[in-house]
DNA sequence: AAAAGTATGTTGTATCTACAACCAAAGGAG
DNA sequence: CTCCTTTGGTTGTAGATACAACATACTTTT
């Protein structure tokens, strides 16, 4: 562990901390120390993970699987950087892997233990901290899904990209989404008419189906 | 005060609080509340605030200038929900301004009571937690930044978005930028070439000059 | 039920951009 | 210095989309 000290002070969760504090937390928070093989899971798509991690040594990759089946590269994480955080602070189950691209090392944190250890203290303040973590990962998580949809290159993309993840949210082909025409070229950063224009030649491509805010994704044959 | 609580209880930073919980904290957390005429500054842009900010009634805009001056309305705020916890928690001055767009009430909450009120229990948990906050609000600032820039509708305005941004950041109309041209591209989600072609254009028009990573915007004449 | 208002779909056009293929410059390695 | 790699600019083209203007359907009001 020791040699992992270096690192360790440059990780966020420790910013202005000296060793002899990161060494008292660890302690403290009982954080467990793990190894992988290359290839090996981290963490896994529906994980409901209460732990936050922090990569030692190797490289670890965010994966997500997108609506053809791929597994898409969302991130890689060096060395000192934080994961996991965002679902775990936001009690969400992942929706993204973790997987090790080198043999790695990571650092698990319990978020309970940094979340309990002074509720003695102030029951109150403590709740209000947690559900400020609550807040902010939540908005974290929203953030990042809103940015994959606008980094597809076409509207077409951008589209079956929001409607795949409504899809995959609520767990069936045939869902609703809460937003209008507008609201969702809004969202999509794009024309409401264009939008109506690529919607209905989807239909027509035999893509999906709509009828107001509800659309039905058809299986495609791969 | 009594007859805010029903939306206190509707504000995310009191997740599961009864009333009575909610009342412990505000006497312990010496929260304010503030009233504001329609059109007042609730927070000014270049502001470094410690307090987040709850909205109890009317209707408070976050507002940005953007680089043609106009003031851009970023978002709504409703009675219930929380502003400037972002860059109170990232402990950033504020880069929007936020503006009573009728007579409203604010409740605030001082952060760094919020914050320290349990360090003598755990100095270091609540270190830990405390950076844990700054990290996800960092985040938070940056994917919102980044989606500003985004949902400009044509490249050419993402561009000048970005640049406007590193621009008042650094202060200065001209500036080196972190990104090289692939990372600009796909930070903009934007095809590279086409990037290095809209940014010649601009150039010939006269709009900037660029050098490898170093820019200059040439100050409009309006 | 008629009228007014709102939301969504359609069409045409000018513009923009992704994509591919290529060229040029800069920087490193040997 | 030369070769090779990386990075960035240019060009041509096909296709996509913003924008405007209009048409249609659905809602709400009166």
């Amino acid at each position: 562990m020791k040699e992992y000290f270096k690192i360790l002070t440059k990780c966020p969760l420790f910013f202005q901390f000296n060793e002899a504090m990161i060494a008292a937390f660890l302690e403290e928070s009982d954080a467990k120390l793990q190894t992988y093989n290359k290839g090996a899971a981290l963490v896994l798509h529906g994980d409901a993970s209460q732990q936050i991690g922090i990569l030692l040594s190797g490289i670890a990759q965010i994966r997500q699987t997108d609506y053809e089946g791929n597994s898409v590269l969302l991130h890689q994480i060096l060395p000192g950087a934080l994961f996991g955080e965002a679902f775990t602070c936001a009690d969400q189950p992942f929706t993204v892997s973790v997987l090790a691209a080198k043999d790695s090392a990571v650092l698990w944190i319990d978020y309970r233990k940094i979340q309990f250890d002074f509720q003695n203290q102030s029951q109150t303040a403590a709740y209000v901290v947690s559900n400020l973590l609550r807040f902010l990962a939540k908005k974290n998580i929203f953030f990042t899904e809103r940015i994959r949809h606008l980094s597809k290159r076409s509207l077409r993309e951008k589209i079956i990209s929001y409607l795949s993840q409504q899809s995959v949210l609520q767990n069936s082909l045939s869902f609703s989404i809460p937003l209008n025409r507008q609201e969702l070229a809004d969202y999509l950063a794009a024309d409401r008419s264009a939008l109506s224009a690529v919607l209905s030649k989807l239909q027509n491509e035999g893509v999906l189906t709509f009828h107001k805010n509800h659309f039905t994704l058809t299986k495609s044959a791969d």
